[in-house]
DNA sequence: TCAGTAATTCAAGTATCATTGAATTATTGA
DNA sequence: TCAATAATTCAATGATACTTGAATTACTGA
């Protein structure tokens, strides 16, 4: 495992900002357990409760960071959680708190399922 | 593993936001480099090459998002990186990605430090 | 007590972000 | 082509957040 580049760096720390409000990680939440139907923007409206022009604009910057993937059906828009990215994202943070550094104990994540 | 409650939902959006900067990122990765030994601010300082008042900013927010801890040593102020709360901030990731939902394999986590 | 070093806090400026409601685009079915 | 529905885009507002430099606090050693 390389260390993360420069530029990576970057890339995750945007990733971390764009689910760093509760609607939005509640969004990525959303479609995860929807994985891999993703759904529709009425869905996900009906679910959290905000406006659709709101709801409209947190999509965007989640699409801009390309931990979602937006596709049409008809009329509607589906959205699904965007697997690759998040593993990335998450691979990098294992490493940082588990394999690069030994601050966390890999048992601690993985087992936590337990 | 308990689904994550309104509140930790919230708390891990803050989290998130807290390491959604470049300079914040950066400085979890050297605590975490250097964990558990830590780094006073005039390390973390020479290696961001970041002015001492921004620096101080940006430690704070870390701070009082708790995922790093201060503590005096003479002159020095020693800042750690929190295990336990990168822990939980991990473990809540990898359960929404790996077990809660399928969307990504666990051993494309943790092996990806083959 | 005083000088010197470490780091924070204050205060201000700028930029970015979240939210809102109205207007607009896109698609479908009649 | 038109009405109806889905969702976005526009435009503006208020709230946060980032950055900066000067002033201040905290500690140590002489």
């Amino acid at each position: 495992m390389k260390p993360a580049s420069p530029e990576q760096i970057i890339r995750f720390a945007d990733m971390f900002a764009a689910m760093g409000t509760e609607s939005r990680l509640r969004i990525m939440q959303l479609l995860l357990s929807s994985h891999p139907d993703g759904m529709v923007v009425g869905e996900i409206q009906a679910e959290l409760g905000v406006s659709g022009s709101n709801l409209s604009h947190h999509l965007d910057k989640l699409r801009n960071e390309d931990l979602v993937q937006v596709q049409r059906e008809g009329t509607y828009l589906r959205y699904r959680a965007n697997a690759d990215a998040l593993q990335q994202l998450l691979a990098f943070l294992y490493s940082e708190c588990c394999t690069r550094s030994r601050a966390i104990s890999p048992r601690k994540i993985v087992n936590a399922s337990a």
